[in-house]
DNA sequence: GCCGATCGTTACGCAAGCGTTTCTTTTATA
DNA sequence: TATAAAAGAAACGCTTGCGTAACGATCGGC
């Protein structure tokens, strides 16, 4: 199910949400962090610091720390893999999938408010 | 003509446009770089720092650095206004306009790409 | 012409992110 | 069992953005 949209719906939807999201929330994660945090929620677990650092083209230490401060906001959470300890397993939380989830009502509202 | 979405398929796209953005783009601009750059582009000028920053919700100087960053980038241009010579009215760029219009080729692209 | 108001910038100390490198723990292999 | 490899975190110096407060330049009303 794709979507189609012009470019002025496309440039018009992200500039909307960015606008609101700038107005609403303070905590104003970065591009990396947003990224990381949909790829733990809208993908099958188990995520791992190893395994975000390939999908996002980035290295391992950008990843620590991502989820140091989205687990200090509670967004997020680390829990040792036991059957490997060498791995860290992260996991989801009830404010992150909050979090996200009114951010996904936030596109498509303001998705439904284009008139351009 | 507003823009229907599902929950999945609005926060899929934002999922996959980001992660594509942080793939592709070392340039890396804040959500709130983001949301001036979208706002200069998207809106009839002329543009201010104060207006920027009433639209934006944030202080002048988060705007004024904004444009020391995204100017050194080439994406805004500063021209004093002489009209009223306090004012700095911000000027789009070709590269800027370039910039925008292949972010919005990779919105459209994820959004057609979409599967969910 | 003066003086308060307005506009954008700069200065300051601080917090957070970056890339690279090093370290600790744990696992796999010879 | 000794040793190499792997995963994640921590350390290092650096850069960039932040909020607040102060600043110089310019305008408008009296």
């Amino acid at each position: 199910m794709p979507v189609e949209l012009t470019p002025s719906q496309a440039l018009g939807l992200w500039h909307a949400v960015s606008l609101e999201q700038v107005r609403v929330d303070g905590r104003d994660l970065t591009l990396r962090q947003m990224a990381i945090l949909l790829q733990i929620y809208l993908v099958p677990p188990p995520h791992t610091v190893r395994g975000l650092a390939m999908t996002l083209g980035v290295t391992k230490p950008v990843i620590t720390r991502a989820l140091d401060t989205m687990g200090a906001l509670g967004l997020v959470d680390r829990v040792r893999d036991e059957r490997d300890r060498r791995n860290v397993i992260i996991k989801r939380t009830v404010e992150g999938a909050l979090y996200l989830e009114k951010f996904g009502d936030l596109i498509i509202n303001q998705g439904r408010n284009l008139s351009l």
